[in-house]
DNA sequence: TGACAGGAAGACATTCTGTCTTATCCTCGG
DNA sequence: CCGAGGATAAGACAGAATGTCTTCCTGTCA
């Protein structure tokens, strides 16, 4: 039997890592830009079909202007990651988060930013119970 | 063209969660718990494959005693998480785990114990700083 | 020794993924 | 208004991964 689906596929990323970095794009824009200059037509028709599976799973928006429709990312990297992280902790942690979390603050090498960072929330976190809010 | 194997399937995880609930198994073991009481031949046979398709990929280990073979977990749920974290790094992020804890900090529901983790662990690094260690 | 449990190797169906081909459609220039 | 050309839609396709099963071989124990 099949496995469970990856939620996005590689070729499909490198479709929305474009995506990311402009406003809009057309599918030839997207071709010139992943499979280099000389785009034919069959890289066109390749991106498209990423499109249209992305489009399935509402990863990207359609505006259908004019000759070329014209398409846009409708989910950003971080929603990218929560999606992964989720997955993750629903494989191997019940679907639990904070098991990443503790994995992440035990073993990675994090550096002088990244704890600056995590005392912030800690403070902000301290707070906001003092308030007494949430 | 292929694309990137998943480094543990789901089949394969099946099998880990068991082993991971006691300290050896055997073929037959895994099958019983795994496929229901009457575990025929066949099953035996896959959880078999994944055994080997696990030692492959260094996740248990194999003490070839008396007549069947004992496995073991060589890669706690930890590592696992490990793995699963530095891929989705390595495809979002450029490899860096920053992100990733970001993202865990910002969206994610931390309960009270999750916030306790965190603090304990920013004062920790915040000792280890002020020593001068590190 | 002979039946048999267990292991190794490989066949197999299904699904996924990335790519390409074909057919249809729409827009623009003439 | 019509033809040309690019764009879209639909689907065929090969290669690979995955989960399962069959077959054959090996060792053990009665």
């Amino acid at each position: 039997m099949g496995r469970t689906p990856k939620d996005v596929t590689d070729a499909e990323l490198a479709v929305l890592r474009v995506l990311w970095g402009r406003e809009d794009a057309t599918v030839r824009d997207l071709a010139d830009e992943i499979y280099g200059g000389e785009s034919g037509a069959s890289s066109s028709a390749t991106v498209q079909k990423l499109l249209e599976r992305l489009l399935a799973k509402g990863l990207v928006a359609r505006r259908t202007g004019g000759r070329a429709h014209r398409y846009s990312a409708a989910a950003d990297r971080d929603a990218l990651i929560g999606r992964r992280l989720q997955e993750t902790a629903d494989k191997l942690c019940e679907g639990s988060l904070a098991p990443l979390l503790t994995h992440l603050v035990n073993e990675a090498r994090l550096d002088a930013d990244d704890i600056a960072a995590l005392e912030a929330f800690v403070e902000r976190a301290a707070k906001r119970r003092q308030k007494g809010r949430r």
